[in-house]
RNA sequence: GGGCUCGUAGCUCAGCUGGCUAGAGCGCACGCCUGAUAAGCGUGAGGUCGGAAGUUCAAGUCUUCCCGGGCCCA
C-alpha cells in the first residue's frame, strides 16, 4: 500500500513533549530575574485597583521546609491570579528576624566567647545569622518561582520597621493597655536567669510526692460539718497534693474544680481525728496513701466543688499573711484534675502558669518569696529564710509531719524541666513583666480588647469558615500578653526607671523613642544615654530627673514584633489597612492573627485583615505528624531539585490545603504523570496549529463544525468553573477542573476525534481551519488558566505561541480569560450528554470486536444503533451520522428505531483508503486514486 | 484533659438544604494503535462511605457515643 504520509498535515512544534523541568526550570527563572519580572508586572499594572495579600514573615533560621512551599506557593497563587484577573496584587516577602531561636543558635556557636562579648556585639552576631538564612531562604522561594519584591523585603529588624512596631506601642501606652506585673517564669537558679521553652530540657528526677492536710479555720469547718461532710469531733481539712513542697511556703489558696464531686474522709491517725476533704474520684488512691484499711474511715456524700469555694483554712506553717492581698481560701479552677492527687491543688501564684491564672482571677497576690539565686527571701518562716528551694523540700517535709498534717510522702519519678546550661532543675519564680491587657476597658473604644476583638473578628472573612471559632475560643480564654523577654536579640522594650524604681513609659516617650530607634536603630538603645534617646527636648514628667533615669533591658516577644507589619509595611508604604488576606498556616489563628489582630485593634481600633486565609499541615502518607526522627520527613529542597518546581506546586495545587495534607516522595512524584499529560495536551494542540494565523483564518463560533462548537461549549464551561474555584481559593478544584479537561475533554475524546480533520484534509480547508479556530481558543485559555500554578511551563508555552492573543512578553501579565457571552454552553448540554453515552455504548461494542480480533482498529469497524429513545435518536440526526460516526472514530454509522437499545458493530464491508485510512464506501471511485477516498482523493489532487 | 478540625475506592478529589444499584481522574489489570510514539486510545476490576447505636418511609449526608489522625492549648 501507498505510503500517503508526506501529503498529510501531521503536527509539528517546537515544545518539547519532554519537559525536563530540573533544566528548564532554572534557565527561566533566570530570564525572569533579568527581565525584572516582578518590577516589570508591578509597572504595568500599575492603576488598576489594588489586591494586597500581606505576607507573614517566616523565621530567618534554617532551610525552607514543605509547610513554607506550601504557604508560599499558596500564596503565589493568588497573587499570580489577582494579576491576571486585573488587579495590582503587589507581594512584599518578610522574614521575623529578631528573637530566641537565633540567639541561642548563635550563643552556642560563639561558646565562651559569648561572655566577653557585649550586648551590641552579641546582636551583631545575631544579625550576621539572620542575614545568612535571609540570603539563603529567598534563593529557596525564588526557586519555586515565586514573585515577589525579593530586592526589598520587609525585615523586622530595619529600623524604620522597629519604628513602626514602637509607634504602635505608643498607642497601646497612650490607651491604658500596657502594665507592668510580677509574673511566674521558668527561671535557672544556676544561671540566675530566666529561660524560654526551647531552652529547658526535660528529663526524668525523682521527687517528694506529698498528701499534706490543710486545717479549716472554725466558721468554714463548721459549713463543711452543715453539708453533711465531717462529724462535730473531727478537725476539718482540705487535703492537697504537691511534688513540689518548697512552694508550700508561698501557698495563698487551694483550687477545687467547680463541677466535681468532693467528699468528707473521715479518720484517725495519731491519736488526732481528721476529716479530709478530697474528690470522690481520688478515694482509692488517698486511701491507699493514708494506708487506711477497711473499717477505719468512713465516707460523707459527695458535694460538687463549686460548694467550698470561698471557705477558709490556716496555713501549715506560716503565721500571718505575707501579702497585702486576701489569701488562704478555697477557690475554683477548671483546669483541675483527678488525674493525681486528691482533686484538690495548692495554690501558688507566683510558682506556676495555672496558680498564677488563678491568683489574677481571684485577685490573690503574686507572692514569690524567692530571690534570684533560688533562697528563699526574709517573708518567710525564720527557719526557712535563705535557704535553697532546691534542697529544703525534706525540711518542709519533716515541719509537715512534727505538725502532725503530713499524711503520707514518697518519691515519684516525672518528668522535670531542667536548664539546658546547668542542667538544674528548673524552678517557676515570678518576676517583673511588661503585659497587654485584654480585660482593661479602653476609654476610646467603650471596651476591652478581648470584647473588641471578638466583636471585630465577626467582620472578617474566615476561610475556612470554622477559624472564626478557632480563634474566638482563643480570645475568650487567653489570658494578658506578656510582651517581654530578659534576652539579647530584640527590640527594647523603652521603659526607663528611676532609683526610687519608678516607670517611665509613656505615649511621649515611646514615642520619642521609636524616633531615635527608626533613625539609628535598636543597638542605640544598649549604647544612647536616656537623652539621646528621648532627644534634648523631651519634657520629663514630674519626679524624673535626667541625672537618675535608667534604661530598662527588657525586649519585645517577636510575636509583638511581627504584629505590627501591618503597620510597619503597609501603612508606612501608603496602602490601606485593613489589607485583602491573610494567609498562613492554621497554627497562627493563636500565632500571628491574633496577635496583629491586637496591637491593631489597641492602637487603632480595627482588624488588620479583610479575609484570612488558613491551610493544614503535612502529614504522611498514613496521616501521621511528620518529623526528622520519624523518618517520615520529606525534604523540600530535595523535592524541588529532583521533581522541578511546577511539580511541587502542582502537588500543591491538587491537595485540598484546608485540611492535613499526606506528603511523601511517592505522593509528590506522581504528580509527574498529571503534569504529563497537561503538557501534551498543550503540545498537541499547539502542534496542530504551527500553520494557523487567527486573525486570517479564523472561523466564527456558528460556522464551526459542530463538534469544534461541542469543545468551544466544553472551554466556556472550564473557564467559568476555574474561575469561580480560583476566586473562592479552591485550587485543588482548579487542578482536577483543568486536569479532567485535559484527559477527558481534550485527550481522550476531542483531540483524537479530531486527527482525521487535521491530518487528512486539505491545510486551508474549513473544516480544519473550524478546528484549528477552536484549538487556538482551547490552547491559549488552558494556558492562562493554568498560569498561577504551572508558572514555569505556562510562561514556555506561552512563549511557543505563535500568535498570541494579547502581545504581553509573559503570560502572567496576560488576562484570566472570560466565558465567551455569546456562547451559551447549555444550549446543546442535553444532546450531547446523549450522543456521549451512545459514544460509550458503541465504544463497548467495538471493544468486543477487537477482543475476538473481527477488527484492529475503530475505523475498521461500521456501528449499527437502534434505540428506543427518542432523544438520543434526534440528536443523532442532527449531528448527523457521519459526525457520530467521526466522534467514535469509525468508517460508518447507522442508526434506526428499536424496542431496546443495541449497538451492533461490524467489520466495514468497505475498502481502506490509503492515506486517512478509512473504510470509506467513495475508496476506489476515484481513476486517478484508485486507493483512495473521494476527500483524500480531492485533496491530493 | 480542653478548644477547633478531619476520616468516601491503592492515590487525589466530587457527592447542595437526607431520596434512584455511591461518582470522576489517576494508578492497576487486560487489550488496541504505531501518521502525538520515553506518546495516544479502549475495556475492566476496585468502596460494608473509620466503627456502633439512634432519628426517619429513606442516612455517606442528621444526633449520640466510640476508634484513629492533625493544629493549638493545658
Amino acid at each position: 500500500m501507498k505510503n500517503y504520509r508526506e501529503t498529510l498535515n501531521l503536527p509539528k512544534t517546537s515544545f518539547a513533549m519532554k519537559a525536563n523541568l530540573t533544566q528548564r526550570e532554572p534557565q527561566q527563572r533566570k530570564a525572569w530575574e533579568k527581565t525584572k519580572i516582578y518590577d516589570t508586572i508591578q509597572a504595568a499594572c500599575a492603576g488598576r485597583p489594588l489586591y494586597v495579600l500581606h505576607d507573614g514573615p517566616p523565621y530567618a533560621n534554617g532551610d525552607i521546609h514543605m509547610g513554607h512551599v506550601i504557604n508560599k506557593v499558596l500564596k503565589d497563587f493568588v497573587v499570580k491570579y489577582k494579576t491576571m484577573s486585573g488587579f495590582c496584587a503587589p507581594y512584599v516577602p518578610g522574614w521575623d528576624c529578631h528573637g530566641l531561636p537565633i540567639e541561642v543558635k548563635v550563643m552556642a556557636e560563639l561558646g565562651e566567647k559569648a561572655k566577653t562579648m557585649s550586648k551590641p556585639d552579641i546582636r551583631k552576631a545575631c544579625q550576621k545569622y539572620a542575614s545568612k538564612y535571609i540570603k539563603l531562604q529567598t534563593k529557596q522561594f525564588q526557586s519555586l518561582g515565586i514573585f515577589g519584591d525579593f530586592e526589598n523585603p520587609y525585615l523586622t529588624l530595619k529600623p524604620q520597621y522597629e519604628q513602626g512596631i514602637l509607634e504602635i506601642f505608643a498607642e497601646l501606652v497612650g490607651n491604658g493597655l500596657v502594665y507592668k506585673q510580677l509574673k511566674p517564669i521558668h527561671w535557672s537558679v544556676g544561671c540566675e536567669t530566666a529561660l524560654a521553652d526551647a531552652e529547658l530540657e526535660y528529663k526524668d528526677i525523682s521527687s517528694a510526692s506529698i498528701y499534706v492536710n490543710f486545717p479549716l479555720e472554725q466558721d468554714s469547718a463548721a459549713a463543711v460539718r452543715r453539708m453533711g461532710l465531717a462529724p462535730d469531733d473531727a478537725q476539718v481539712c482540705f487535703m492537697i497534693w504537691t511534688t513540689t513542697p518548697w512552694t508550700l511556703a508561698a501557698n495563698l489558696a487551694v483550687a477545687l474544680h467547680p463541677a466535681l464531686e468532693y467528699v468528707g474522709l473521715t479518720y484517725e491517725t495519731n491519736g488526732r481525728k481528721f476529716t479530709s476533704i478530697i474528690a470522690k474520684d481520688r478515694l482509692g488512691a488517698v486511701l491507699k496513701a493514708a494506708g487506711l484499711q477497711n473499717g477505719q474511715y468512713t465516707v460523707s456524700e459527695p458535694q460538687p466543688g463549686a460548694q467550698f469555694e470561698g471557705l477558709r483554712y490556716t496555713h501549715p506553717f506560716v503565721e500571718a499573711n505575707p501579702t497585702d492581698k486576701d489569701a488562704w481560701f478555697a477557690i475554683n479552677a477548671e483546669y483541675v484534675t483527678t488525674e493525681d492527687g486528691t482533686g484538690i491543688v495548692h495554690i501558688a501564684p507566683g510558682h506556676g502558669v495555672e496558680d498564677y491564672q488563678a491568683g489574677i482571677k481571684y485577685d490573690l497576690a503574686i507572692y514569690s518569696p524567692v530571690k534570684d539565686d533560688g533562697a528563699y527571701d526574709d517573708t518567710v518562716p525564720a527557719w526557712l529564710r535563705g535557704k535553697s528551694v532546691l534542697k529544703v523540700d525534706p525540711e518542709v517535709n519533716a515541719r509537715l509531719k512534727q505538725l502532725g498534717l503530713l499524711v503520707h510522702e514518697e518519691q515519684i519519678l516525672h518528668s522535670y524541666p531542667h536548664c539546658w546550661r546547668s542542667k538544674m532543675p528548673v524552678i517557676f519564680r515570678a518576676t517583673e513583666q511588661w503585659f497587654v491587657s485584654v480585660d482593661r476597658p479602653v476609654e476610646r473604644f467603650g471596651k476591652s480588647l478581648r470584647n473588641l476583638a471578638l466583636e471585630q473578628i465577626q467582620h472578617v472573612r474566615w476561610i475556612p469558615a470554622w477559624g472564626q471559632k478557632r480563634i474566638q475560643g482563643m480570645l475568650e480564654s487567653r489570658p494578658d500578653w506578656c510582651i517581654s523577654r530578659q534576652r539579647s536579640w530584640g527590640l527594647p522594650i523603652p521603659a526607663f526607671v528611676n532609683s526610687r524604681g519608678e516607670t517611665l513609659l509613656t505615649r511621649a516617650s515611646a514615642l520619642a523613642a521609636a524616633r531615635h530607634i527608626g533613625q539609628k536603630g535598636s543597638d542605640s538603645w544598649f549604647t544612647d544615654s536616656p537623652k539621646e534617646i528621648l532627644g534634648e527636648d523631651f519634657v520629663l514628667p514630674e519626679g524624673f530627673t535626667w541625672d537618675d533615669l535608667h534604661k530598662e533591658e527588657n525586649i519585645f516577644d517577636v510575636w509583638f514584633e511581627s504584629g505590627c507589619s501591618w503597620h510597619s509595611v503597609i501603612a508606612k508604604a501608603g496602602q490601606p489597612v485593613p489589607v485583602d488576606l491573610y494567609l498562613e498556616g492554621s497554627d497562627q489563628h493563636r500565632g500571628w492573627f491574633q496577635l496583629s489582630l491586637l496591637p491593631a485593634l489597641g492602637s487603632v481600633g480595627k482588624a488588620p485583615f479583610k479575609t484570612v486565609l488558613t491551610h493544614g499541615f503535612t502529614v504522611d502518607e498514613k496521616g501521621m505528624k511528620q518529623s526528622k526522627s520519624a523518618g517520615n520527613y520529606v525534604s523540600a529542597l530535595e523535592e524541588i531539585n529532583k521533581y522541578g518546581a511546577d511539580i511541587l506546586r502542582l502537588w500543591v495545587a491538587s491537595v485540598n490545603y484546608q485540611e492535613d495534607m499526606r506528603c511523601s516522595d511517592e505522593l509528590i512524584g506522581r504528580l509527574q504523570d498529571a503534569y504529563r499529560k497537561i503538557r501534551n495536551t498543550l503540545r498537541y494542540l499547539m502542534s496542530n496549529i504551527n500553520d494557523f494565523v487567527p486573525s486570517e483564518m479564523a472561523v466564527p463560533y456558528e460556522q464551526m463544525h459542530i463538534i469544534d462548537r461541542w469543545a468551544m461549549d466544553r472551554l466556556q464551561e472550564l473557564i467559568a468553573r476555574v474561575r469561580e474555584a480560583y476566586d473562592g481559593f479552591l485550587f485543588h478544584r482548579v487542578f482536577s477542573l483543568l486536569y479532567n479537561f485535559c484527559t477527558v475533554e481534550m485527550s481522550s475524546i476531542y483531540m483524537d476525534v479530531l486527527k482525521d480533520r487535521m491530518y487528512c484534509e486539505a491545510a486551508d480547508s474549513p473544516a480544519r481551519r473550524s478546528g484549528q479556530t477552536a484549538m487556538v481558543h482551547i490552547l491559549d485559555a488552558l494556558i492562562r488558566l493554568l498560569a498561577p500554578v504551572l508558572a514555569h511551563t505556562a510562561e514556555e508555552a506561552w512563549a511557543a505561541l505563535p500568535y498570541k492573543g494579547e502581545s504581553v512578553e509573559t503570560v502572567h501579565l496576560a488576562a484570566m480569560p472570560e466565558p465567551d457571552a455569546a456562547i451559551d454552553p447549555t444550549a446543546d448540554a442535553d444532546m450531547w450528554q446523549r450522543i456521549m453515552a451512545l459514544r460509550d455504548e458503541a465504544l463497548k461494542a467495538l471493544e468486543a470486536l477487537r477482543k475476538d480480533q473481527t477488527i484492529r482498529s475503530n475505523q475498521e469497524a461500521a456501528v449499527q444503533i437502534t434505540t428506543p429513545d427518542e432523544a438520543a435518536f434526534e440528536a443523532v440526526q442532527r449531528i448527523g451520522v457521519e459526525t457520530f460516526a467521526a466522534l467514535c472514530i469509525v468508517s460508518e454509522v447507522t442508526i434506526e428505531h428499536g424496542d431496546a437499545l443495541t449497538v451492533q458493530a461490524d467489520k466495514s464491508r468497505h475498502a481502506k483508503c490509503a492515506r486517512c485510512w478509512n473504510f470509506w464506501p467513495t475508496v476506489g471511485q476515484q481513476a486517478d486514486y484508485p486507493d483512495l477516498c473521494a476527500r483524500c482523493a480531492n485533496v491530493v489532487s
